[in-house]
DNA sequence: CTATGGCACGGATT
DNA sequence: AATCCGTGCCATAG
């Protein structure tokens, strides 16, 4: 079981295998956790400093050149670029892109909301104002709007409205943005206002959250054309940026109707343990997919330590020995992890592609059995790998990995859009039999689910009808 | 009588 | 072995 000439990278020991399947259930930050602890032990590991790509300044790993742009530049690589990218401070992509309107990403284990939220900005405020800020934050709803008017918190304090104004604008642009508004429509304008910083946004879209609020949340999008003299494609458009990009509820994860959907447990994501994004920002161009390692530099054996052992004393060499076993066991079981998840990846990536780059219609119903058999590794390897994490979408989304083997994402999604475009309130049975046509074979009551799920309403309270025709 | 939601069962998934 | 999910049956509301 300890012999220590070389092993090959399949994994040998039992020990091997366990200490794999620990790490590849671990998201980044409980890596670095791992990793840290195991590094502060064990004298046999060493951090190797960093490298950076001098074209696209990414962090590269410690040999070989930078898998972004040293990969082939020939237009029909159908294949995903997978890497595993090691960095440090890996707060989502750090801003550039439009990664503006990330869901919930911050992890329930650790903090609560309020907590969260505080210390993002409390090095903005002083002692008194971090005091208000803890207060208001303690009178936050699930959702994450403020449930007490602000002049309460103002008397309260015995400050001006205006200090509190200016405490929240400042928790508003805190993650997840727009915590802290008053109502889902302040916390869309609060949002809006931060994307705007770094985007473009479409020139609508301010003037519908302000003054037709409430025919944006009934999906009046008719009304809405007539309302600003324009066509209905533009509302559709613009609407279709403010679902894509904006929340309404800070803390919870997608906006479903305004209606308040009795059991939505509000599913909280963990920071992204991998980023996708396409070469340069062309969606024509393959998904280059980034598997975070939350390590500024790469981990290995230390060489002179490997080296130092011959001249130890006789001793110390069993317990050096010990050390470098282990340290080489966890490096090797590392690079298992990785070389498991990038494959994994890979093939996720190539499977949902149309997913990916076009939203939850197109993902592919694929278990991950399916997936087990395809890559040659057990089923619960595949479940450890898929568990506990979250994947960044080029579009700047961050889900569970899980959702890409959800079963029935895309069929509730057509449900939607039928609904969507439904003129009269369609029953679940017509529902299940328009589905059908379009290829989804679900059953009346499993309709009925789904509708639950995404938070719609039976037929018979739905919408009457717009004037649509 | 029709449309839905509740409960529970069986098969698939983890 | 435990859990999740789709579905059928039945009661109930409209």
């Amino acid at each position: 079981m300890f012999q220590t000439h070389q092993q090959s990278l399949r994994p040998l020991t039992t020990a091997h295998l366990a200490q794999t399947m620990t790490l590849l259930s671990l998201t980044a930050d409980e890596l670095r956790e791992q990793i840290e602890s195991e590094l502060a032990s064990n004298p046999a590991l060493e951090l190797l400093e960093e490298r950076r790509c001098p074209t696209c300044h990414r962090l590269l790993p410690p040999r070989g050149a930078c898998p972004t742009c040293s990969s082939p530049k020939s237009e029909e690589i159908e294949e995903p670029i997978v890497f595993v990218s090691p960095r440090e401070d890996f707060n989502f992509s750090g801003g550039m892109t439009g990664e503006d309107m990330p869901e919930d990403n911050y992890s329930s284990t650790v903090e609560d909301l309020p907590t969260f939220v505080l210390r993002q900005i409390a090095s903005e405020l002083d002692n008194s104002e971090r005091t208000i800020a803890a207060y208001f934050l303690t009178h936050l709803d699930d959702d994450g709007l403020l449930t007490i008017p602000l002049i309460e918190i103002a008397r309260y304090f015995h400050v001006p409205l205006s200090k509190v104004e200016e405490i929240q604008k400042k928790i508003q642009r805190a993650e997840p943005y727009g915590v802290g508004s008053c109502s889902p429509q302040e916390a869309l304008l609060a949002q809006l206002d931060l994307l705007e910083e770094s985007r473009e946004i479409p020139p609508l879209a301010r003037s519908i959250i302000e003054k037709e609020m409430s025919l944006l949340s009934r999906h009046q999008y008719a009304e809405l054309a007539r309302a600003f003299k324009v066509s209905l494609r533009t509302i559709h458009q613009t609407v279709a940026f403010i679902t894509e990009n904006l929340n309404p509820f800070p803390a919870r994860s997608h906006w479903g109707d305004m209606r308040q959907s009795t059991e939505m447990p509000p599913q909280v994501y963990h920071r992204p343990d991998i980023l996708m994004s396409f070469l340069n920002d062309d969606p024509s161009k393959p998904l280059v997919i980034e598997i975070i390692m939350p390590l500024n530099g790469t981990l290995r054996v230390n060489p002179m330590f490997r080296s130092a052992i011959h001249e130890a004393d006789q001793d110390k060499k069993d317990d050096w020995k010990n050390d470098l076993e282990r340290a080489s066991l966890f490096v090797k079981c590392l690079q298992q992890r990785n070389h498991t998840i990038t494959r994994l990846m890979h093939r996720v990536a190539a499977l949902q592609r149309n997913f990916i780059c076009r939203g939850e219609k197109y993902l592919k119903p694929v278990t991950r059995a399916q997936l087990s058999t395809e890559l040659g590794v057990h089923e619960s390897t595949i479940s450890r790998a898929v568990a506990n994490k979250a994947v960044q979408l080029p579009n700047g989304r961050i889900i569970p990995l899980a959702m890409f083997f959800d079963r029935s994402l895309n069929v509730r999604q057509v449900l939607k859009e039928i609904i969507e475009k439904e003129a009269h309130s369609l029953s679940d049975t017509e529902i299940s039999e328009l589905l059908s046509e379009q290829g989804y074979q679900v059953a009346r009551r499993t309709v009925a689910k789904y509708r639950a799920m995404e938070g719609i309403l039976p037929a018979h309270l739905r919408r009457p009808a717009p004037g649509v025709g």
